[in-house]
DNA sequence: TTGTAAGCGTTATCAA
DNA sequence: TTGATAACGCTTACAA
């Protein structure tokens, strides 16, 4: 009677043969390709299948094939919606064509990153998806064996490892600094998080620096601050740099939330922004357009990098392209009330 | 020379075992437990596998030892912080074991979550974390098969399918509505998303019920509202629910961030806050401290959640414990300037 | 259209 | 402490 798995609720390919009356071959291809199998048996092995609740181990299949369904991704932080965003696009893509997404974060060290990397690689991952632009060397020699495609995220970098999907932190921040010192202010503050180890955030300061060259403004050390993420940051900073003795005009949040951290802090003290103070900020959150006054800031493709990324990996996999492809998305600026 | 790989890059075990002299199960003890490897020949081994920069295959390796170090989660909606949280706890947790997370969202629905329940099992996941608490038969039956341990964390279902780790919605909900009345609020409307398929709105929608009932407040259906997420979403409807013919005179928005999109616009109108309608919301976010003025809302355990419910799940994974354990986490309000 | 045989790269088992 | 052999559950390659 209960051919259904003996006891332990195991059923392999093998027991729905059986049960079909044809070789487990017959029944690999009823599954991957129907078109090779006659309708009758096709119509057997389904009922099986049904019957038996089987389901296919593609641990087995990958590693007989070679093939596997699994990308690898991984994020300085999953718990920033900043990331999730593209996260989503990411994972939307790859379910559309039968993938599986494995995610992790590797605080913004590029060591641990290499251990993730290792583990993903292990798990033959047939790509992966890396938002760091900086690798070990131990990473590079890993991925260059594996010899699977990888696509890079969060910045253009100079020495791509394979593939970039991204926009420009460098003109992003160069774009900003430079609409501030078009609308007239003189003393341009740059508040970024922790510089240590992380590209994006140095290319934001190289470019917040080449636009105060290029507007002919002295560029003031005092003015150029580093801090860690979240509200009580920008709160903190904002007040600093406008009780200075030689205060801050505009200050250029690149990052995190720490804008509306600065904003929320002027509204308790009732500073008038941007009478007292300018604020402008990275990235586009939709916060920023209900606060009051609305930020000014960048509006960042950050679900088309993931979309745009998937797709291109994709395409390698699946052996559509062979091309090492860069891709450069656009940003632009949105003025708002608090510039 | 160059034994380090056939040009493929591809290194096996094999090719490592043959380098250092000694069989494939050598390699393998010497990497799975070294103690058990005389100290000389360890030492060989790890030489070659430097030398060959080999990276074991967990693909054959958990075929063969039908051990798996994946684990599946599956949340409502990646693209949002509440999750975030939970998924960066489950995943420290799951790191720190060698483990890896496989993550995918199912949006609101048991039938897409059924689709992903079947492509991790087919990954042969050593175990799975759902948000969701309400699950097609089909999902249950492969579940049951499968034989994996299940842990739930985003309600407490009358009917769990294994483990439980999360706080009472219904009791949340309650609790907060009560504290309201309390508070002297006699017209207490609740937003909610929309509640279709999605246990912990209902959940939400019970409790509040049940709260008025307690208080002796009436029930008025104009003032049970359901809205998409968003900022927008909460303006509209404060602004809706303030300028009716019987007004709310507090509004408890049980999700996302309806309660602050709707304060913003208070702010916006000039509308005093409680003064015109009090709001409190259901979520803990960072922002709701820095608004002016604070939101009252619900600290809820969503890192705990993660964190407990990653642990139970490996303390039966790596056979610690066969306890299908429910674990209730507290939640409790915090009082704002807002009500 | 279907089946047979030989792997995929590792680990369990048992023997030396 | 080490090794030989046989799985693990599936797919590739080839034969019928």
């Amino acid at each position: 009677m209960s051919e259904t798995g003996k006891a332990s609720g195991l059923v392999r390919m093998r027991d729905v043969a059986r049960m079909a009356g044809v070789s487990t071959m017959t029944v690999s291809r009823a599954l991957s390709d129907p078109s090779k199998v006659s309708v009758e048996v096709r119509e057997r092995i389904n009922a099986a299948v049904q019957a038996a609740g089987y389901l296919p181990n593609r641990l087995a299949g990958s590693l007989s094939s070679r093939r596997s369904t699994l990308v690898g991704l991984i994020v300085p932080n999953i718990d920033n919606s900043l990331y999730s965003t593209t996260i989503k696009a990411v994972s939307e893509v790859l379910r559309q064509s039968g993938h599986q997404l494995m995610i992790a974060d590797c605080g913004y060290g590029s060591q641990k990153e290499e251990a993730l990397i290792g583990a993903f690689l292990a798990q033959q991952v047939a790509g992966l998806i890396l938002h760091n632009a900086t690798h070990t060397d131990h990473s590079r020699a890993m991925i260059r064996r594996a010899g699977v495609p990888v696509v890079e995220i969060g910045n253009l970098p100079a020495d791509p490892l394979d593939m970039v999907v991204s926009y420009s932190n460098h003109e992003a921040a160069r774009a900003m600094t430079l609409h501030l010192a078009r609308l007239g202010y003189r003393r341009i503050a740059l508040v970024t998080l922790p510089a240590r180890d992380n590209d994006r955030t140095l290319d934001r300061q190289r470019g917040y620096r080449a636009a105060l060259a290029e507007a002919r403004l002295a560029e003031d050390p005092q003015l150029v601050v580093e801090m860690p993420p979240g509200l009580d940051s920008g709160a903190e900073t904002v007040a600093r740099l406008v009780e200075a003795d030689a205060p801050a005009d505009a200050i250029f949040f690149a990052g995190d939330v720490l804008a509306v951290g600065a904003l929320l802090e002027c509204q308790r003290r009732g500073w008038a922004v941007p009478g007292r103070v300018a604020i402008a900020a990275f990235d586009n959150l939709e916060l920023m357009r209900h606060l009051m006054p609305g930020i000014t800031t960048l509006r960042l493709p950050r679900a088309e990098i993931g979309r745009r990324g998937a797709e291109i990996l994709l395409d390698r996999i699946q052996g559509r392209s062979t091309e090492r492809r860069a891709v450069d998305l656009r940003f632009e600026i949105v003025q708002r009330g608090s510039t």
